[in-house]
DNA sequence: GCCGTTTTCGGCCCGACTGTTTTCAGTCG
């Protein structure tokens, strides 16, 4: 299933020095490939909008998917309102600009866009707006919408809710499930009743959270916007976000500036503010379009090391290094690092006795420290990655000088797990393999669904075979690059897994993967994770937890045992790098590295700009404190050849 | 609403699971 959590790509953290020319063998490809026949052409619209009121590629896309919600709601034929998803798919995969499309009258051609779509799109570029979306939003509140967010009521639910009982958002959904309406209704009972409140409260508890991977692009934009103000000497993004957390509630940045004040205007005037809740001399707090609280402080240039320090945190990982510090005689806050000295203060003070010691005040001396990396030095502590400040083990680890040289993502030579347009990818098996080259991998797994997958167009054993003899010829035309042959094979129940051996070991490698049937209990689960594990021809397990976060929480599964599995079979566990799962959790790689067991770095990409998501596994994995050699796919791709085929023959011993 | 053709309309994404109902509808992947 593919997952578009990140609408409108990445910029420079994805950025890469051949990005442009990626985008330019899409487009070129793109222009070969969309058939431009006078008969299959829409009208050629006269004007295009000018650039201040563009409409651009992604509000295309969400107009697209909106229509095509409210075709659900309204009861419409589910196939009209699949060919509006379709169509924003299609839309949101164009390499092409789409008001060049238009303008040219190319639209029509492309497969998924038929002259009903084809119009409307052309009518919202050209105009700006689209008449069609205004009347049917028109129909229902706009906040019923919301009701789709809750687990277990989809359109038809909604629908039925809203027009028996008047429910148009959650709350009154709420109030409804608690004064045993909705039990009534046909369709609906008690279990209804009791899994809607669950889903309700599950809804909730998410909602003041966002994901890592949606936050990217705005911290780019504002640490860019907040760069080119001239009066800040220095700038950086703090908090959960710098230490690569999952989910991140609010975003922190410090700068340092010898005018503070005209840097606070400066940055509530930042385009994206949609409201400003503090505006002080040194903080200001201000909610950004996306819903998400950001703060920035300003502190003296001498005191950057200090503030950055502290604002990063953890708050666990900041007790623990005041704790140290006060042992040693210190003292540690936002705003320095002090050495405190009580015998000089008892000296000078005045009006001291032993009876009254509040009148006395401590001597303090400033430690002057010009990066984090000092003010580890002054405690005695090695350097320690903002990614390992969860006072998880690293402060013991800084004082024996034992952090470890954690994996970085220049290391990632290739990955694994990809999909196609064999299955539910966005890209062609060329397209993925262009890009991977353009990004400098070795080589690139290719990993489609398996037959059971059927809402993803899972591969039969005959489209497996052919993808196989396909990848085949393509290899021949390269020496420095591979693409392998892989299979996301589902695991059915009790383990079984969805092809039979004889496929699989004809494979270079198989990733198992739940998609389905996983609301079993934990016992059912682990032994069916384990079992698929224990084939000899599974190569790794795929998103071990199933969790998408902020959105469905990890079925259960006992984690211990599966990891001990993975030790006992040499089975690789996935770290999915897709931002909605991040999966296996970080908090469990540690124990998984000191029991031998090795970690794959997948990206779960269903589009070639999607291979870039490793990048985010490369976090998660620093934040589960892995090295290189812990990571199958930093291995050169003679190495990863090698490890395949070792591991091959060890498994068939198994 | 799109596609492919049998060119004027039928087929399009199937199956498990849950909760409801008593044979099925809705949701989800």
């Amino acid at each position: 299933m593919p997952y578009r959590a990140i609408k409108g790509g990445f910029s420079s953290f994805f950025s890469h020095k051949k990005k442009a020319k990626i985008n330019n063998m899409a487009k070129k490809k793109k222009e070969n490939q969309s058939p431009t026949s006078a008969a299959s052409q829409v009208e050629v619209p006269k004007k295009i909008l000018s650039p201040a009121k563009k409409v651009d590629k992604q509000t295309v896309v969400s107009v697209l998917e909106g229509i095509a919600t409210l075709l659900e709601l309204k009861g419409e034929n589910p196939f009209k309102s699949r060919a509006y998803r379709t169509a924003a798919r299609v839309i949101d995969s164009l390499a092409e600009e789409l008001d060049e499309l238009v303008a040219q009258g190319r639209l029509k051609g492309i497969k998924g866009i038929g002259e009903g779509i084809g119009e409307k799109i052309t009518q919202l570029i050209t105009t700006g707006s689209l008449p069609y979306y205004e009347e049917l939003k028109k129909e229902f509140p706009a906040s019923l919408l919301e009701l789709l967010e809750i687990p277990g009521v989809g359109p038809k639910r909604a629908k039925i809710l809203y027009e028996e009982l008047g429910i148009k958002d959650i709350d009154s959904l709420e109030k409804a499930c608690k004064e045993h309406r909705i039990a009534v209704l046909a369709g609906f009972g008690p279990k209804s009743e009791e899994n809607i409140l669950l889903g309700i409260s599950q809804y909730r508890s998410f909602a003041a959270y966002h994901r890592y991977g949606d936050l990217i692009n705005i911290v780019e934009e504002l640490l860019g916007y907040l760069k080119k103000n001239p009066s800040i000497i220095h700038v950086h993004v703090a908090g959960s976000f710098r230490r690569g957390k999952e989910i991140v509630k609010d975003l922190d940045f410090i700068c340092t500036s010898g005018t503070p004040q005209a840097v606070m205007d400066y940055f509530v005037r930042f385009p994206q503010v949609s409201r400003i809740v503090n505006h002080g001399e040194t903080k200001s707090t201000v909610l950004l379009e996306k819903g998400i609280s950001c703060d920035l402080r300003v502190v003296p240039d001498e005191d950057y090391a200090y503030a950055l320090l502290h604002f990063t945190g953890s708050k666990e990982h900041n007790v623990a290094l005041r704790q140290r510090a006060i042992a040693q005689g210190k003292k540690l806050s936002e705003w320095g690092l002090f050495r405190v000295s009580r015998a000089q203060e008892r000296e000078t003070a005045e009006g001291e006795s032993e009876d009254n010691p509040k009148l006395v005040q401590p001597f303090e001396s400033k430690i002057p420290c010009r990066s984090e990396k000092e003010i580890y030095a002054a405690l005695g502590l090695a350097y320690i990655p903002p990614e390992l400040r969860e006072n998880m083990g690293e402060i013991e680890a800084a004082e024996k000088n034992e952090i470890p040289r954690l994996v970085e993502w220049e290391d990632i030579r290739g990955v694994f797990h990809c999909h196609t347009t064999e299955s539910d990818g966005r890209s062609s098996l060329e397209e993925m393999a262009k890009a991977a080259m353009d990004m400098g991998l070795e080589y690139l797994g290719i990993a489609d669904h398996s037959k059971s997958s059927f809402q993803a167009n899972g591969l039969s054993e005959e489209r497996v075979y052919a993808q196989m003899e396909k990848i085949k010829n393509m290899n021949a035309q390269w020496k420095n690059f591979r693409l392998l042959s892989g299979i996301e094979c589902d695991i059915l129940k009790e383990g079984k897994l969805d092809f039979p051996d004889s496929l699989l070991k004809e494979l270079d490698y198989v990733v198992a993967s739940l998609h389905a049937g996983f609301s079993g209990d934990e016992e059912d689960n682990t032994q069916r994770l384990i079992k698929a594990m224990e084939n000899p021809y599974v190569t790794m397990l795929g998103h071990p937890t199933g969790r998408l976060l902020l959105v469905r929480k990890p079925y259960p599964v006992n984690m211990d045992k599966v990891i001990d599995c993975a030790a006992r079979t040499g089975c690789w566990i996935e770290l999915n790098a897709q931002p909605m799962r991040l999966d296996m959790d970080w908090r469990l790689w540690k124990t998984a590295r000191d029991k031998g067991v090795k970690c794959v770095i997948n990206p779960d990409a269903h589009h070639f700009k999607e291979i870039a998501f490793f990048k985010i596994g490369v976090n998660i994995a620093r934040k589960g404190w892995l090295r290189k050699e812990d990571v199958i796919n930093c291995l050169p791709l003679k190495e990863v050849i090698q490890a395949l085929q070792i591991k091959g023959r060890k498994k068939k011993g198994f």
